[in-house]
DNA sequence: GCTTGTATGTTCGATACCGCACATAGTGAA
DNA sequence: TTCACTATGTGCGGTATCGAACATACAAGC
């Protein structure tokens, strides 16, 4: 059972930690909390975007799917951001679809109320933005590293990507689903897993993977991770990440 | 030698042309017209975003760039948007470069200003930001479609983006640029050009290439040009392209 | 004309990944 | 315990793309 926060606090998101005062009492009264299991669906592809969610805990995969069943991820967000920048931008919905790839807890605030808000400007607005940024660097990464870098260094960063958050060094994940988010066949992420094991980097099991040398996986890894790890601190500043320890 | 307007008009940017008047009024004294060639590089890779671009005239690419030179371009400009998102997404910066694929008439303006103009939210704030949702949605395509299509398919993608920009249906470029666009080998897009061209698809010779069957390029083409096309028309419905040519 | 440079064409072996078929091993329910 | 199911492991031929080396062909300037 993934560790969960005995009191739940929306300042656990970070992007609804970094707001000010002020905005933040706003939005409070508006904010339920939800939990969604792995493999739920956040948003279909071309969905209207009716609420937008800020978790505390877990990960929400973007995917794109292609007529053929065939997918890949293009960007994942955890209680770094939110989920449903569509709204906002105009789109009302969007191509790709959201999927909890790692049971979620957020604060779903209702589309309407978001929009009066983001309207206003401020801060609040520039979070949001800043925030899609990353994403965009995020997704901008992934479209090279799927070009360019083997199976195996695409492992490794998407288990990077995975487990900066996460609580633990855990995850819970099937190699099936890990081949569907890379886009890639469930034999090839047996094999890349395998050598992983064998170098001591991880170890798994019946879909339970632990991190024993994050370095390592680091070392192993594309420039990839580092490229978009960097580009969103400097853009998400706002909090690091150990002040939610407190 | 491309055909050039012989009176240049900011109103050929379909997002300037689809500003209220007002706020058109107001940008008007501060655009400036600006020429720049194949291969200029608009903005280097983690420079500061001192001028934005409306382009009127020609393409711009947005390249993903590696440490060991490799490539791939995510997304490509026309005249239906800006160049220089990351100014008023707040990054000040983007980790990728911007480079001129196909000479570029643009109206350029300073970030300063348009911030300014920006803050004041209404339909500027939204048409850039529906725009910078149509750069997504074409960027998360492009990672799926690097991940699963093949090159010909991508090549077909490309070449329909491409004329899509371009006032007539023929292109300058080598296959040694479209391979750095596509992030792959110069001689796969010499093959797969020499397949389309066998096709009665297109024509080329040295740098210059026609496409003699548009709809035949698109039933060749992968679904990833349809879905980017689709998406596009939804968001940036403002005004019909054909409109400009009143 | 000739020369030089750039663009395109061709070949060859190497390889990463695919699709498929099937084997093995945990895990939970009857 | 047995069964059924899910997760992982393995082997095989097929193929798209790679990297490199080299051949041809067009184009512009002298």
């Amino acid at each position: 059972m993934p560790h969960s926060n005995p009191i739940e606090d929306p300042k656990s998101n970070r992007l609804l930690a970094a707001l000010p005062p002020a905005d933040y009492e706003r939005l409070l009264p508006h904010l339920e909390l939800v939990g969604m299991p792995l493999g739920h669906v956040v948003y279909e592809s071309g969905a209207r975007t009716e609420r937008v969610y800020f978790p505390t805990e877990g990960i929400v995969s973007l995917l794109s799917l292609m007529e053929n069943g065939n997918s890949a991820e293009i960007a994942v967000t955890g209680n770094e951001g939110l989920v449903g920048i569509s709204l906002f931008m105009g789109g009302v919905s969007t191509s790709s679809r959201a999927v909890v790839q790692s049971t979620v807890q957020a604060y779903q605030l209702q589309a309407s109320f978001l929009m009066k808000e983001f309207e206003r400007g401020g801060e609040l607005q520039h979070l949001l933005l800043r925030f899609t940024q990353a994403l965009i660097t995020q997704m901008a990464q992934t479209a090279v590293c799927n070009r360019h870098h083997s199976l195996i260094q695409q492992l490794c960063r998407w288990l990077l990507l995975s487990i900066d958050r996460l609580p633990t060094n855990e995850l819970h994940m099937t190699q099936e689903l890990i081949s569907n988010m890379l886009g890639v066949r469930r034999e090839g992420v047996t094999e890349a897993s395998g050598i992983l094991q064998a170098e001591g980097l991880i170890q798994y099991q019946r879909g339970h993977i632990v991190v024993l040398n994050r370095a390592g996986l680091e070392q192993r890894c594309c420039e990839c991770y580092a490229v978009v790890k960097k580009e969103s601190d400097r853009l998400l500043h706002w909090i690091a990440k150990d002040n939610l320890a407190q």
